[in-house]
RNA sequence: GGGCAGGUACCCAAGUGGACAACGGGGGCAGACUGUAAAUCUGCUGCCAUCGGCUUCCAAGGUUCGAAUCCUUGCCUGCCCA
């Protein structure tokens, strides 16, 4: 009874997974937790420098609400003191050290996002300087014991640091030691976290080990390519889809994405059944992606005008309800002109969807403007107001406007 | 403390006294093609302007008819030796 149980939670918990260690340890967790009616402890830490999240850290977020759903409990570690080691991850940058009010203003800004996904009732939000900033010396002295430095140079990107004479601060050996001692303080029994994280995620198995407990089963999940396809989701990379962008934007850079990563996204980011997707016409399935996580982190009213708005401005190529401008011109902006007669360039200009007058003139030159429908051509042309009437603009594929002239 | 290398547009990266608003790649934007995509092809990508002008190559000075390029100082980054 509690086997086939068993099996049917870790259907859930292993979608889209990359690595589970070990397997059978988890099957183990699992069934105590069963048999003994405990929720397992899930842990996943998070740093607070960046508390926009993208869908990329949403990867794990969907799969800690998996385990809420299969009634485990859920923690949602904010590494502010590791924050400050700043991890040595990849290309390390310096990092600021952010001021307690700071970190708590991130914290907030991570609830209201977390929570569109996960049950906040469910949810156990905790900070690691609450046990790491009291660490007395002689403790932390006693953690660094548990570590050897051979064993920390293999990881990969020290390794390759040393190798290369790059350098590598003392304090970097910190980072991982201290996460792993979160999962001591927390008594994680499973721990979540990207494919790079997985060194950092050991080091928390081999310390509760040493101090005397279970280690954690990690599991760890792909970094989500972003909209380019290519490279991890990031927003250094600039191809990342926030969950703070607006309900039109999140919906037009998910139809942006090529069929391939779309399949991805599902896999990874909704509990969709992927044989039925790949049945489905690539763009009503991309369609549906994009409607229903929009409407996870913005509601069904913002899907539904995303996914309206969408419709009109790119497929069908109308002028959305929307524009991204709205001019109103007065005779009082014609100095010295009694005709409502502009230059193209400047009618572009008023819109103040463009950079400069450069980028104006080049649009128009590419044959990407027009006005009413009619393509302008020639950037010294110029334009006849009527009074009272609504012009619409458009430029380029993606920005409209509606211009106005009012006499007063 | 000493030695060396380097800081060029959104990013990478050429250029080492004039022909430089600055090669090339990436990215971005636009056009064609399409499924609104992706891939591909083409063009554009400092600012203002009618020929033309103006402000740029870490910062501040200097040499020169003329500097991204040479000199001085400062700031920053990496390496090596102590």
């Amino acid at each position: 009874m509690t086997e086939s149980e068993v099996q049917k939670q870790l259907e859930l918990i292993l979608r889209g997974t990359v690595e589970v260690i070990q397997l059978d340890e988890l099957k183990d967790k699992l069934t105590l937790s069963l048999k003994e009616n405990r929720p397992l402890r899930i842990k996943a830490g998070f740093d607070p420098t960046a508390p926009d999240l993208h869908l990329g850290h949403t990867v794990l977020i969907q799969k800690l609400q998996h385990f809420q759903e299969l009634g485990h409990e859920v923690i949602f570690l904010i590494g502010d003191f590791t924050g400050m080691i700043g991890d040595p991850t990849g290309v390390s940058e310096t990092r600021v050290a952010l001021t307690k009010e700071q970190v708590l203003e991130n914290a907030k800004t991570y609830q209201k996002q977390i929570f569109k996904t996960l049950d906040p009732k469910k949810t156990c939000i905790e900070f690691n300087s609450r046990w790491m900033a009291q660490m007395p010396a002689e403790q932390m002295v006693e953690l660094c014991s548990h570590y050897s430095v051979a064993r920390m140079l293999e990881r990969d990107d020290f390794s390759k640091r040393y190798r290369d004479q790059k350098p590598i601060s003392v304090h970097e050996f910190l980072y991982p030691l201290v996460q792993g001692y979160d999962s001591v303080a927390l008594k994680a029994d499973v721990e979540l976290g990207g494919t790079d994280q997985k060194f950092n995620l050991l080091v928390g198995r081999d310390l509760q080990r040493d101090y005397g407990q279970k280690p954690q089963v990690v599991i760890t999940m792909p970094l989500l390519e972003g909209t380019d396809g290519v490279r991890k989701m990031s927003k250094s990379f600039g191809n990342y889809i926030a969950l703070e962008d607006k309900p039109g934007d999140m919906y037009g850079k998910i139809m942006s994405i090529s069929d391939t990563l779309m399949r991805r996204y599902y896999e990874l980011l909704t509990t969709k059944d992927l044989l039925s997707i790949d049945a489905q016409h690539p763009m009503e399935a991309k369609k549906a992606l994009a409607e229903l996580i929009v409407q996870q982190y913005h509601g069904a009213d913002g899907a539904t005008q995303a996914k309206a708005d969408f419709q009109q401005r790119f497929q069908s190529k109308d002028f959305p309800d929307e524009p991204d401008a709205h001019v109103v011109l007065k005779s009082t902006d014609f100095e010295g002109l009694d005709t409502a007669s502009l230059g193209v360039v400047d009618l572009l200009m008023q819109t103040g969807l463009l950079p400069s007058k450069g980028e104006a003139r080049r649009l128009i030159a590419q044959n990407a403007v027009q006005l009413d429908g009619k393509k302008l051509t020639d950037q010294d042309d110029n334009v006849m107001l009527e009074v009272g009437r609504q012009y619409r603009l458009k430029i380029g594929k993606r920005k409209f406007a509606l211009i106005e002239f009012k006499n007063e």
